[in-house]
DNA sequence: AGGGGAACCCGTACGC
DNA sequence: TGCGTACGGGTTCCCC
């Protein structure tokens, strides 16, 4: 499940790998995961192509593509992982049993290849135009480590709904990149009860999760993020941040702070929720 | 308009 | 043991 922290992992590992490549072609097995572009019509948008950054908005993987490695960018590539989504950098040494499930690989001019591998199929591939990306990232919230995103601007972007206050940090049009896990350390560690309403946050509370949700990702891109089931990043590892959890994936465990038992609901907002009835107010 | 719910997909876990 | 089924997970789309 990658989220803000991982899908950095993922796009800084293959900046590293890929920037500068020409891609040659393009063969897609799995046309279902496609997105804006037809199957038929991929490797004649990117021939020639020089890969010329990877970065990431959101958890989206995004590659930018131009006719040369200084000219303006006319292609992107955007990824979404979503669960058992990867991008493998394939010089001939790539595993065997990552060999399987591959839904598109990017031949690149220096012989090497860019698979898109996915089990489920539940994540997506797109080939956007700058015009139709531009429209694309605009609908999607301000990224929670910018330097301009501060707790007035979390407190304007969630402070108005009564939804619960868990499900405003998952809500992408609302804030890029937190889904269910980081989502819910935030909460624990600003000690804030993810059911209540986003509108009943006072302003000292916005502070700590703010300060929370920065502390918590950045921590999280050192580890190279939070290995969960099947995630791996580009170059097939295992995030430590798993590690360093306090409340996601320990219900019935002692709270870190009180050493209360942890709550584990699905009543919050359809997804499984830990947090301390007792210390998260 | 904002929010709720289904659809998407298939390996894994679990029940019989 | 073998088969069948329920489940999960983020985003998009539809509907209220």
């Amino acid at each position: 499940m990658p989220e803000l922290p991982e899908t950095e992992t993922i796009a800084r590992d293959l900046h590293h790998d890929v920037r500068g490549a020409i891609v040659s072609r393009v063969d897609v097995m799995r046309e279902d995961v496609l997105r804006d572009l037809a199957t038929a019509d991929w490797s004649n948008a990117l021939h020639e192509l020089v890969i010329v950054r990877v970065w990431r908005r959101a958890k989206l993987v995004v590659l930018d593509l131009a006719a040369a490695p200084d000219a303006t960018v006319t292609r992107h590539v955007v990824v979404q992982p979503r669960f058992t989504g990867a991008l493998l950098v394939d010089d001939g040494a790539l595993p065997s049993s990552l060999r399987d499930f591959l839904c598109v690989t990017f031949t690149l001019r220096d012989g090497r290849r860019l698979h898109y591998r996915d089990v489920r199929r539940l994540g997506t591939v797109a080939c956007q135009t700058p015009e139709r990306f531009a429209t694309y990232t605009q609908s999607l919230g301000p990224e929670p480590l910018a330097s301009d995103t501060t707790w007035e601007t979390l407190a304007h972007a969630l402070g108005q709904s009564t939804r619960p206050l868990k499900a405003l940090l998952m809500d992408q049009t609302r804030l890029a990149g937190v889904g269910n896990i980081y989502a819910t350390e935030a909460c624990w560690a600003a000690a804030i009860d993810p059911s209540r309403s986003g509108s009943s946050l006072r302003h000292d509370e916005w502070q700590r999760l703010h300060e929370a949700l920065v502390r918590i990702l950045t921590a999280s891109i050192s580890a190279r993020g939070t290995s969960f089931r099947d995630y791996r990043d580009a170059r097939g590892a295992q995030g430590q941040y798993v590690h360093a959890l306090q409340a996601y994936g320990r219900a019935g465990a002692p709270c870190p702070r009180c050493a209360r038992r942890l709550i584990g609901t699905d009543a919050i907002d359809g997804r499984m929720t830990v947090f301390c009835a007792w210390c998260q107010t």
